[in-house]
DNA sequence: CGTCTATTTGAATGTACTCAAAAGCGGTGG
DNA sequence: CCACCGCTTTTGAGTACATTCAAATAGACG
Protein backbone atom coordinates (compact mmCIF):
# COMPACT_ATOMS: atom_id res chain seq x y z
CA UNK A 1 0.00 0.00 0.00
CA UNK A 2 1.47 3.33 -1.07
CA UNK A 3 1.60 5.53 1.58
CA UNK A 4 4.19 7.99 0.13
CA UNK A 5 2.46 11.30 0.18
CA UNK A 6 1.22 11.11 3.26
CA UNK A 7 5.17 10.14 4.81
CA UNK A 8 6.02 13.29 2.71
CA UNK A 9 3.51 15.16 4.40
CA UNK A 10 4.27 13.76 8.09
CA UNK A 11 8.11 14.78 7.15
CA UNK A 12 7.22 18.36 7.99
CA UNK A 13 7.15 17.92 11.10
CA UNK A 14 8.99 14.26 12.02
CA UNK A 15 10.41 11.82 10.12
CA UNK A 16 9.52 7.99 10.49
CA UNK A 17 11.82 5.22 9.96
CA UNK A 18 10.83 1.85 7.69
CA UNK A 19 9.28 -0.35 10.48
CA UNK A 20 7.09 2.86 11.25
CA UNK A 21 6.15 3.49 8.04
CA UNK A 22 5.54 0.24 7.16
CA UNK A 23 3.25 -0.44 10.31
CA UNK A 24 1.08 2.94 8.99
CA UNK A 25 0.86 1.31 5.86
CA UNK A 26 -1.28 -1.42 7.54
CA UNK A 27 -3.43 1.16 9.34
CA UNK A 28 -5.08 3.13 6.80
CA UNK A 29 -6.71 2.66 3.69
CA UNK A 30 -7.17 3.79 0.31
CA UNK A 31 -10.44 5.22 -0.84
CA UNK A 32 -11.92 7.40 -4.17
CA UNK A 33 -14.59 9.14 -4.53
CA UNK A 34 -15.93 10.81 -7.43
CA UNK A 35 -16.86 14.23 -8.39
CA UNK A 36 -19.92 15.51 -6.77
CA UNK A 37 -20.08 11.89 -3.65
CA UNK A 38 -20.37 13.08 -0.48
CA UNK A 39 -17.37 11.74 2.10
CA UNK A 40 -19.89 12.61 4.71
CA UNK A 41 -23.30 14.08 5.47
CA UNK A 42 -24.20 16.47 7.88
CA UNK A 43 -26.01 14.13 10.60
CA UNK A 44 -23.80 11.02 9.79
CA UNK A 45 -21.23 10.02 11.70
CA UNK A 46 -17.78 10.78 10.66
CA UNK A 47 -15.89 7.26 10.36
CA UNK A 48 -12.89 8.70 8.83
CA UNK A 49 -9.86 11.26 8.88
CA UNK A 50 -9.14 11.51 5.43
CA UNK A 51 -6.06 13.00 3.81
CA UNK A 52 -6.18 13.91 0.43
CA UNK A 53 -3.23 12.26 -2.28
CA UNK A 54 -5.08 13.97 -5.14
CA UNK A 55 -8.22 16.03 -5.80
CA UNK A 56 -10.33 18.71 -3.87
CA UNK A 57 -13.56 18.65 -1.60
CA UNK A 58 -15.57 21.57 0.14
CA UNK A 59 -16.61 21.36 3.90
CA UNK A 60 -19.77 22.99 4.36
CA UNK A 61 -23.22 23.55 5.98
CA UNK A 62 -26.35 24.21 4.84
CA UNK A 63 -28.65 26.72 6.93
CA UNK A 64 -32.33 26.59 7.32
CA UNK A 65 -33.10 28.96 4.30
CA UNK A 66 -30.87 26.18 2.38
CA UNK A 67 -28.16 28.14 1.62
CA UNK A 68 -25.15 26.24 1.38
CA UNK A 69 -22.18 27.79 3.48
CA UNK A 70 -18.31 26.45 2.92
CA UNK A 71 -15.86 26.31 6.03
CA UNK A 72 -13.32 25.54 4.20
CA UNK A 73 -11.92 23.69 0.87
CA UNK A 74 -9.44 20.56 1.20
CA UNK A 75 -7.31 19.90 -1.56
CA UNK A 76 -3.98 18.01 -2.41
CA UNK A 77 -1.76 17.15 1.25
CA UNK A 78 -5.08 18.54 3.46
CA UNK A 79 -6.70 16.98 5.50
CA UNK A 80 -10.70 16.59 5.14
CA UNK A 81 -12.53 15.64 8.46
CA UNK A 82 -15.84 17.12 10.99
CA UNK A 83 -13.34 17.23 13.93
CA UNK A 84 -16.01 17.24 16.09
CA UNK A 85 -17.59 14.47 14.78
CA UNK A 86 -14.74 12.39 14.32
CA UNK A 87 -13.51 12.60 17.80
CA UNK A 88 -16.33 12.50 19.49
CA UNK A 89 -18.07 10.02 17.30
CA UNK A 90 -21.30 12.15 17.10
CA UNK A 91 -23.05 13.38 14.70
CA UNK A 92 -21.38 15.30 12.34
CA UNK A 93 -22.27 19.54 11.65
CA UNK A 94 -20.50 20.11 8.34
CA UNK A 95 -21.07 17.94 5.07
CA UNK A 96 -18.24 16.93 2.78
CA UNK A 97 -18.35 16.91 -0.79
CA UNK A 98 -15.81 15.73 -3.67
CA UNK A 99 -15.61 18.79 -6.08
CA UNK A 100 -12.99 16.67 -8.56
CA UNK A 101 -12.59 12.60 -8.63
CA UNK A 102 -10.53 12.76 -5.00
CA UNK A 103 -7.72 9.81 -3.79
CA UNK A 104 -8.26 9.82 -0.11
CA UNK A 105 -6.20 7.96 2.51
CA UNK A 106 -8.29 7.21 5.62
CA UNK A 107 -8.23 6.65 9.05
CA UNK A 108 -10.94 5.39 11.07
CA UNK A 109 -11.34 6.50 14.69
CA UNK A 110 -9.57 3.55 16.45
CA UNK A 111 -6.77 3.45 13.69
CA UNK A 112 -6.62 7.62 14.49
CA UNK A 113 -5.50 6.44 18.24
CA UNK A 114 -3.82 3.81 17.61
CA UNK A 115 -1.38 5.32 15.65
CA UNK A 116 -0.33 7.66 18.25
CA UNK A 117 0.08 4.96 20.84
CA UNK A 118 2.72 2.92 17.65
CA UNK A 119 4.32 6.07 16.82
CA UNK A 120 4.19 8.57 19.35
CA UNK A 121 6.24 10.83 17.60
CA UNK A 122 2.96 11.19 15.97
CA UNK A 123 1.44 13.40 18.67
CA UNK A 124 4.50 15.99 18.27
CA UNK A 125 3.47 15.82 14.77
CA UNK A 126 -0.40 16.75 15.26
CA UNK A 127 0.18 19.14 17.62
CA UNK A 128 2.38 20.95 15.37
CA UNK A 129 -0.51 20.38 13.04
CA UNK A 130 -3.13 21.64 15.09
CA UNK A 131 -0.94 24.76 16.20
CA UNK A 132 -0.77 26.09 12.54
CA UNK A 133 -4.39 25.09 12.10
CA UNK A 134 -5.01 27.37 15.08
CA UNK A 135 -2.79 29.98 13.25
CA UNK A 136 -4.34 29.75 10.34
CA UNK A 137 -8.12 30.13 11.65
CA UNK A 138 -7.06 32.86 13.77
CA UNK A 139 -6.33 34.85 10.82
CA UNK A 140 -8.87 33.92 8.56
CA UNK A 141 -11.41 35.08 11.74
CA UNK A 142 -9.39 38.30 11.83
CA UNK A 143 -10.12 38.61 8.17
CA UNK A 144 -13.68 37.76 7.91
CA UNK A 145 -14.18 41.06 11.08
CA UNK A 146 -11.72 43.06 9.35
CA UNK A 147 -11.65 43.15 5.26
CA UNK A 148 -13.99 43.91 2.59
CA UNK A 149 -14.37 41.07 0.51
CA UNK A 150 -12.17 42.00 -2.20
CA UNK A 151 -9.63 42.02 0.02
CA UNK A 152 -11.10 38.81 1.70
CA UNK A 153 -10.82 37.33 -2.64
CA UNK A 154 -7.35 38.19 -2.49
CA UNK A 155 -6.60 35.83 0.91
CA UNK A 156 -8.19 33.27 -0.79
CA UNK A 157 -6.40 33.01 -4.09
CA UNK A 158 -3.36 33.73 -1.86
CA UNK A 159 -4.63 30.70 0.40
CA UNK A 160 -5.35 28.28 -2.66
CA UNK A 161 -3.08 28.74 -5.06
CA UNK A 162 -4.69 27.50 -8.59
CA UNK A 163 -7.78 26.62 -6.76
CA UNK A 164 -10.07 29.04 -8.59
CA UNK A 165 -9.59 28.00 -12.10
CA UNK A 166 -10.57 24.49 -10.24
CA UNK A 167 -13.73 25.42 -9.12
CA UNK A 168 -16.77 27.57 -10.13
CA UNK A 169 -17.24 31.11 -8.45
CA UNK A 170 -20.50 30.40 -6.70
CA UNK A 171 -18.78 27.87 -4.31
CA UNK A 172 -15.67 31.03 -3.79
CA UNK A 173 -18.85 33.13 -3.24
CA UNK A 174 -19.79 30.83 -0.18
CA UNK A 175 -16.80 30.44 0.91
CA UNK A 176 -16.13 34.15 1.48
CA UNK A 177 -19.83 34.86 2.68
CA UNK A 178 -20.93 36.64 -0.01
CA UNK A 179 -23.38 36.28 -2.91
CA UNK A 180 -22.61 34.80 -5.89
CA UNK A 181 -23.72 37.94 -7.60
CA UNK A 182 -21.95 39.92 -5.76
CA UNK A 183 -18.78 38.19 -6.49
CA UNK A 184 -19.55 38.75 -10.45
CA UNK A 185 -19.60 42.47 -9.91
CA UNK A 186 -16.90 42.64 -7.24
CA UNK A 187 -14.51 41.29 -9.82
CA UNK A 188 -15.32 43.17 -12.79
CA UNK A 189 -15.55 46.57 -10.82
CA UNK A 190 -12.06 45.68 -10.07
CA UNK A 191 -11.23 44.50 -13.58
CA UNK A 192 -12.33 47.79 -14.68
CA UNK A 193 -10.38 49.66 -11.97
CA UNK A 194 -7.29 48.12 -13.37
CA UNK A 195 -7.86 48.85 -17.07
CA UNK A 196 -7.25 52.61 -16.42
CA UNK B 1 4.12 27.77 44.10
CA UNK B 2 0.52 26.72 43.76
CA UNK B 3 -0.45 26.05 40.32
CA UNK B 4 -3.90 24.10 41.30
CA UNK B 5 -5.89 26.10 38.65
CA UNK B 6 -3.48 25.02 35.98
CA UNK B 7 -3.48 21.44 37.08
CA UNK B 8 -7.13 21.14 37.34
CA UNK B 9 -7.12 22.67 33.60
CA UNK B 10 -5.69 19.74 32.84
CA UNK B 11 -7.35 17.19 34.65
CA UNK B 12 -10.19 17.49 32.04
CA UNK B 13 -7.95 15.14 29.31
CA UNK B 14 -4.92 13.79 31.62
CA UNK B 15 -4.37 13.10 35.24
CA UNK B 16 -0.90 14.32 36.47
CA UNK B 17 0.78 12.51 39.29
CA UNK B 18 2.52 14.45 42.90
CA UNK B 19 5.60 13.98 40.96
CA UNK B 20 4.54 15.73 37.91
CA UNK B 21 2.82 18.64 39.86
CA UNK B 22 5.80 18.88 41.56
CA UNK B 23 7.96 19.23 38.53
CA UNK B 24 5.42 21.24 36.79
CA UNK B 25 5.36 23.99 39.80
CA UNK B 26 9.20 24.39 38.93
CA UNK B 27 8.88 24.95 35.81
CA UNK B 28 6.50 28.02 35.71
CA UNK B 29 6.25 31.31 36.65
CA UNK B 30 3.20 33.95 38.35
CA UNK B 31 2.67 36.63 36.87
CA UNK B 32 0.42 39.68 37.32
CA UNK B 33 -0.67 42.54 35.52
CA UNK B 34 -3.06 45.69 36.10
CA UNK B 35 -5.88 46.59 34.18
CA UNK B 36 -4.72 48.38 30.13
CA UNK B 37 -1.23 46.72 31.06
CA UNK B 38 0.09 44.95 27.85
CA UNK B 39 0.95 41.47 28.10
CA UNK B 40 2.15 41.56 24.15
CA UNK B 41 2.50 44.14 21.71
CA UNK B 42 2.68 43.85 17.96
CA UNK B 43 5.94 43.20 16.30
CA UNK B 44 7.91 41.78 19.57
CA UNK B 45 8.12 38.29 20.17
CA UNK B 46 5.46 36.43 22.18
CA UNK B 47 7.78 35.54 25.36
CA UNK B 48 5.14 33.79 27.20
CA UNK B 49 2.16 31.08 26.88
CA UNK B 50 -0.05 32.27 29.52
CA UNK B 51 -2.87 30.77 31.49
CA UNK B 52 -5.41 32.96 32.98
CA UNK B 53 -6.19 32.45 36.59
CA UNK B 54 -8.05 35.42 36.90
CA UNK B 55 -8.96 38.34 34.62
CA UNK B 56 -9.56 39.18 31.36
CA UNK B 57 -7.43 40.34 28.36
CA UNK B 58 -8.27 41.05 24.91
CA UNK B 59 -6.08 39.76 21.62
CA UNK B 60 -6.28 42.01 18.74
CA UNK B 61 -4.90 44.31 16.02
CA UNK B 62 -4.92 47.49 14.99
CA UNK B 63 -5.53 48.32 11.29
CA UNK B 64 -3.86 51.00 8.64
CA UNK B 65 -6.45 52.84 9.58
CA UNK B 66 -6.25 52.23 13.33
CA UNK B 67 -8.91 50.56 14.00
CA UNK B 68 -9.15 47.95 16.54
CA UNK B 69 -9.64 44.77 15.60
CA UNK B 70 -10.37 41.56 18.15
CA UNK B 71 -9.46 38.40 17.63
CA UNK B 72 -10.46 36.85 21.04
CA UNK B 73 -10.70 37.39 24.48
CA UNK B 74 -9.46 35.08 26.86
CA UNK B 75 -11.01 35.03 30.72
CA UNK B 76 -10.19 32.42 33.48
CA UNK B 77 -8.76 29.16 32.77
CA UNK B 78 -8.48 29.75 28.92
CA UNK B 79 -5.02 30.73 27.31
CA UNK B 80 -3.51 33.93 26.20
CA UNK B 81 -0.67 33.61 23.11
CA UNK B 82 0.03 34.77 19.79
CA UNK B 83 0.48 31.08 18.63
CA UNK B 84 2.52 32.10 15.83
CA UNK B 85 4.80 34.61 17.83
CA UNK B 86 5.17 31.93 20.26
CA UNK B 87 6.04 28.95 18.63
CA UNK B 88 8.00 30.46 16.06
CA UNK B 89 9.75 33.28 17.86
CA UNK B 90 8.92 35.85 16.04
CA UNK B 91 7.54 38.97 15.96
CA UNK B 92 3.56 39.00 17.11
CA UNK B 93 1.15 39.33 14.62
CA UNK B 94 -1.23 40.31 17.93
CA UNK B 95 -1.32 42.71 20.80
CA UNK B 96 -2.73 41.36 24.18
CA UNK B 97 -3.81 43.77 26.63
CA UNK B 98 -5.73 43.42 30.10
CA UNK B 99 -9.47 44.29 30.59
CA UNK B 100 -9.03 43.64 34.22
CA UNK B 101 -6.27 43.35 36.53
CA UNK B 102 -5.25 39.76 35.70
CA UNK B 103 -3.20 36.62 37.16
CA UNK B 104 -1.15 34.45 34.90
CA UNK B 105 1.19 31.43 35.12
CA UNK B 106 3.43 31.31 32.29
CA UNK B 107 5.54 29.05 30.41
CA UNK B 108 8.62 30.39 28.25
CA UNK B 109 9.36 29.24 24.99
CA UNK B 110 11.91 26.38 26.31
CA UNK B 111 9.55 25.71 29.01
CA UNK B 112 7.02 24.64 26.95
CA UNK B 113 9.02 22.37 24.73
CA UNK B 114 10.48 21.00 28.41
CA UNK B 115 7.30 20.58 29.83
CA UNK B 116 6.12 17.48 27.00
CA UNK B 117 9.69 16.39 27.39
CA UNK B 118 9.29 16.38 31.51
CA UNK B 119 5.49 15.19 31.11
CA UNK B 120 4.82 13.43 27.65
CA UNK B 121 1.07 12.95 28.68
CA UNK B 122 1.14 16.73 27.54
CA UNK B 123 1.42 15.95 24.02
CA UNK B 124 -1.89 14.55 24.44
CA UNK B 125 -3.57 17.55 26.18
CA UNK B 126 -2.13 19.99 23.86
CA UNK B 127 -3.40 17.65 21.35
CA UNK B 128 -6.87 17.69 23.04
CA UNK B 129 -6.77 21.29 23.33
CA UNK B 130 -5.87 22.14 19.94
CA UNK B 131 -8.45 19.41 18.38
CA UNK B 132 -10.97 21.58 20.44
CA UNK B 133 -9.92 24.78 19.44
CA UNK B 134 -10.18 23.90 16.18
CA UNK B 135 -13.85 22.92 16.71
CA UNK B 136 -14.54 26.00 17.93
CA UNK B 137 -12.68 28.45 15.36
CA UNK B 138 -14.35 26.42 12.38
CA UNK B 139 -17.57 27.00 14.33
CA UNK B 140 -16.89 30.90 14.43
CA UNK B 141 -15.72 31.10 10.83
CA UNK B 142 -19.08 29.65 10.04
CA UNK B 143 -20.96 32.18 11.95
CA UNK B 144 -19.09 34.99 10.73
CA UNK B 145 -20.24 34.04 6.81
CA UNK B 146 -23.40 33.45 7.59
CA UNK B 147 -25.14 34.87 10.34
CA UNK B 148 -26.55 38.22 11.00
CA UNK B 149 -24.56 40.45 13.82
CA UNK B 150 -27.85 39.78 15.94
CA UNK B 151 -26.98 36.32 15.74
CA UNK B 152 -23.64 36.26 16.14
CA UNK B 153 -24.26 39.03 19.21
CA UNK B 154 -26.57 35.68 20.85
CA UNK B 155 -23.56 33.40 19.85
CA UNK B 156 -20.91 35.89 22.03
CA UNK B 157 -23.16 35.50 24.60
CA UNK B 158 -22.88 32.30 25.16
CA UNK B 159 -19.53 31.60 24.37
CA UNK B 160 -18.35 33.70 26.87
CA UNK B 161 -20.67 33.90 29.61
CA UNK B 162 -21.01 36.92 32.02
CA UNK B 163 -18.39 38.71 30.19
CA UNK B 164 -20.36 40.79 28.65
CA UNK B 165 -21.34 42.79 31.60
CA UNK B 166 -17.54 42.89 32.69
CA UNK B 167 -16.24 44.89 29.52
CA UNK B 168 -17.30 47.73 27.01
CA UNK B 169 -19.64 47.39 24.32
CA UNK B 170 -17.45 49.30 21.80
CA UNK B 171 -15.09 46.25 23.13
CA UNK B 172 -18.07 43.61 21.47
CA UNK B 173 -18.33 45.22 18.82
CA UNK B 174 -14.80 45.21 17.82
CA UNK B 175 -15.14 41.27 18.40
CA UNK B 176 -18.03 40.51 16.12
CA UNK B 177 -16.68 42.97 13.76
CA UNK B 178 -19.49 45.58 13.34
CA UNK B 179 -19.45 49.46 14.47
CA UNK B 180 -19.86 50.16 17.92
CA UNK B 181 -22.92 52.61 16.89
CA UNK B 182 -24.78 49.70 14.97
CA UNK B 183 -24.56 47.21 18.25
CA UNK B 184 -25.88 50.22 20.31
CA UNK B 185 -29.12 50.52 17.73
CA UNK B 186 -29.23 46.67 17.09
CA UNK B 187 -29.76 46.21 21.18
CA UNK B 188 -32.21 49.21 21.17
CA UNK B 189 -34.20 47.49 17.91
CA UNK B 190 -33.75 43.90 19.45
CA UNK B 191 -35.30 45.32 23.28
CA UNK B 192 -37.90 47.32 21.45
CA UNK B 193 -38.82 43.79 19.53
CA UNK B 194 -39.48 42.28 22.83
CA UNK B 195 -41.39 44.41 24.75
CA UNK B 196 -44.09 43.96 21.63
C1' DC C 1 -16.71 68.84 40.23
C1' DG C 2 -14.51 68.39 35.95
C1' DT C 3 -12.51 65.44 32.59
C1' DC C 4 -12.29 61.58 29.83
C1' DT C 5 -14.37 57.89 27.62
C1' DA C 6 -18.38 55.22 26.29
C1' DT C 7 -22.91 55.19 24.47
C1' DT C 8 -26.70 56.94 21.95
C1' DT C 9 -28.94 59.48 18.27
C1' DG C 10 -29.36 61.58 13.60
C1' DA C 11 -28.49 62.09 8.69
C1' DA C 12 -26.22 60.82 4.65
C1' DT C 13 -23.70 57.25 2.36
C1' DG C 14 -21.79 52.91 1.05
C1' DT C 15 -21.79 48.01 0.88
C1' DA C 16 -23.97 43.85 -0.04
C1' DC C 17 -28.44 41.25 -0.73
C1' DT C 18 -32.73 39.62 -3.06
C1' DC C 19 -35.40 38.51 -6.87
C1' DA C 20 -35.96 38.16 -11.65
C1' DA C 21 -34.33 37.68 -16.14
C1' DA C 22 -30.91 37.18 -19.69
C1' DA C 23 -26.65 35.40 -21.40
C1' DG C 24 -22.97 31.98 -21.41
C1' DC C 25 -21.05 27.36 -21.11
C1' DG C 26 -20.44 22.42 -20.92
C1' DG C 27 -21.95 18.01 -21.51
C1' DT C 28 -25.08 14.56 -23.61
C1' DG C 29 -27.84 12.27 -26.86
C1' DG C 30 -29.89 12.03 -31.24
C1' DC D 1 -22.16 17.85 -35.36
C1' DC D 2 -25.42 20.47 -33.30
C1' DA D 3 -29.50 21.12 -30.53
C1' DC D 4 -31.01 21.00 -26.13
C1' DC D 5 -30.75 20.77 -21.13
C1' DG D 6 -29.10 22.13 -16.78
C1' DC D 7 -26.22 24.90 -14.31
C1' DT D 8 -23.31 29.07 -13.70
C1' DT D 9 -22.49 33.76 -14.45
C1' DT D 10 -23.90 38.28 -15.51
C1' DT D 11 -26.98 42.26 -15.45
C1' DG D 12 -30.71 45.24 -13.65
C1' DA D 13 -33.66 47.32 -10.20
C1' DG D 14 -35.11 47.85 -5.73
C1' DT D 15 -34.11 47.04 -0.85
C1' DA D 16 -31.85 45.91 3.45
C1' DC D 17 -27.96 46.03 6.28
C1' DA D 18 -24.18 48.43 8.21
C1' DT D 19 -20.88 52.46 8.10
C1' DT D 20 -19.23 57.18 8.65
C1' DC D 21 -19.12 61.55 10.70
C1' DA D 22 -20.89 64.72 13.87
C1' DA D 23 -23.20 65.98 17.91
C1' DA D 24 -25.61 65.11 22.17
C1' DT D 25 -26.02 62.43 26.36
C1' DA D 26 -24.63 59.48 29.92
C1' DG D 27 -21.20 57.14 33.03
C1' DA D 28 -16.87 56.43 35.42
C1' DC D 29 -13.14 57.99 38.00
C1' DG D 30 -9.84 60.82 40.22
Amino acid sequence: MDITPLVQHFAKFISLDEKEIELLGLLVRHHTIKNREFLLKEGEICLYDSFIVKGCVKIFQIDEQGKEHIISFAIENWWAVDMYSFIGQLPAVYSIQALEDTDLIQFTRKQYDLRYEIIPQLNKFTRKMLENAYVVHQSRILQNISLLVEEKYLKFLEKYPNLESRISQRHIASYLGVSPEFLSRMKKAKILKKKK
